[in-house]
DNA sequence: CGATTGACGTACG
DNA sequence: TCGTACGCCAATC
């Protein structure tokens, strides 16, 4: 268990099990910090310079719109990811959401 | 070193 | 119900 917010995010992001989704806001709320959203996108930013895989694809803002597809490339290898996991994604948004949505506050929290 | 921005979300008018 | 403002913390300008 880390103290630094920015590791916590990163810790649950890899523990996101495939086929499923989350978004930023979960995370947060998950780290004591439910309006901390934008941090955890930050974070996913700052994913890529960092040696870890982090699945960022997997995040998704709270309506399962994926807003940082652009960051992944040029094409829309984000939702391309996505659809390779069985998760249906029309338009960058995430059919069926409620369905794939992982929530780490429920999934983790015991 | 101070101000602005950023893969968001909630609160308030 | 819709629109605007603020919070979160770090990085960048």
């Amino acid at each position: 268990m880390q103290e630094n917010f920015f590791h916590q995010v990163y810790e649950v992001v890899k523990l996101i099990p495939k086929g499923r989704v989350t978004s930023y806001g979960a995370i947060a709320k998950y780290l004591s910090s439910p309006k901390a959203a934008r941090m955890v996108g930050w974070a996913m930013n700052n994913s890529h310079n960092l040696e870890d895989n982090i699945p960022a694809q997997r995040v998704v803002n709270r309506i399962g719109l994926l807003t940082g597809k652009a960051f992944f490339g040029k094409g829309n290898e984000m939702a391309m990811l996505l659809k390779k996991e069985g998760i249906e994604v029309k338009d960058d948004q995430i059919m069926n959401f409620e369905k794939y949505f992982w929530d780490p506050s429920i999934e983790l929290a015991l």
